[in-house]
DNA sequence: TCGATGTATAGCCATAAGGGTATGAATACG
DNA sequence: CGTATTCATACCCTTATGGCTATACATCGA
């Protein structure tokens, strides 16, 4: 039952997760390093966030000696977007039955 | 720091909530009893579930004499859709940026 | 080779969160 | 009225989660 929006969901769901999604999104690649300044959290913390963002597909890593570099694998956000406009659509179904209704009670 | 994207997400993040309220985008107003049915959880976590939607403004609830009508707020979207595009716009700045770079370090 | 540096992992702890049952409060009905 | 129904609230329990410190594991520099 652990789908995409799931663990989407989830992982954004978290407000200093979120942060350091947001700031890779908004910066781009970043090292953990850089991401622990500023996080307000401490540096293992940050790193375990960065695991959660990774497991959930929202960001990749790229090692080059001994940093880590992280960036938003911003495709990831797809299926969040998809959602979003699903359940909007079903509104807008159910707007234009009931537009349509309208009509019909007019004449 | 509690804003309406963290409302939103944390929300959405348990998949019990969020199928409650897929369901009423899908099926429309439904009350607590309907709701209770097929939810998996009992009545009382049902209600529960409910309260934190209608908090985060993702339904709103109508009273008509013993029952209490659930549906969907589809305009509290609105911000999570619009946190996806702006993320998403990062990236294509970004990545306008890195063209430019390329086609200028071609001439 | 050895110390310094950058990350990840391992425990640990406090709290949040989701689940249950019991019950209260309000309304409908006989 | 008294009883049944519908939902919300109160309370408890268990697990998940986010934070910390300590430490292991590379890798770089001298």
């Amino acid at each position: 039952m652990s789908n995409v929006q799931d663990r989407l969901f989830r992982a954004l769901a978290d407000p200093t997760r979120r942060a350091i999604f947001e700031r890779l999104c908004r910066e781009g690649e970043k090292t953990v390093g850089v991401l622990t300044v500023g996080a307000g959290v401490s540096q293992p913390v940050v790193s375990k966030h960065l695991a959660v963002l990774k497991t959930a597909g929202l960001v990749r890593d790229r090692h080059e000696g001994r940093q880590t570099h992280y960036s938003a694998e911003i495709h990831a956000l797809a299926p969040l977007a998809d959602w979003t406009t699903e359940m909007a659509g079903f509104w807008e179904d159910r707007f234009d039955a009931l537009e349509d209704l309208l009509k019909r009670m007019d004449q």
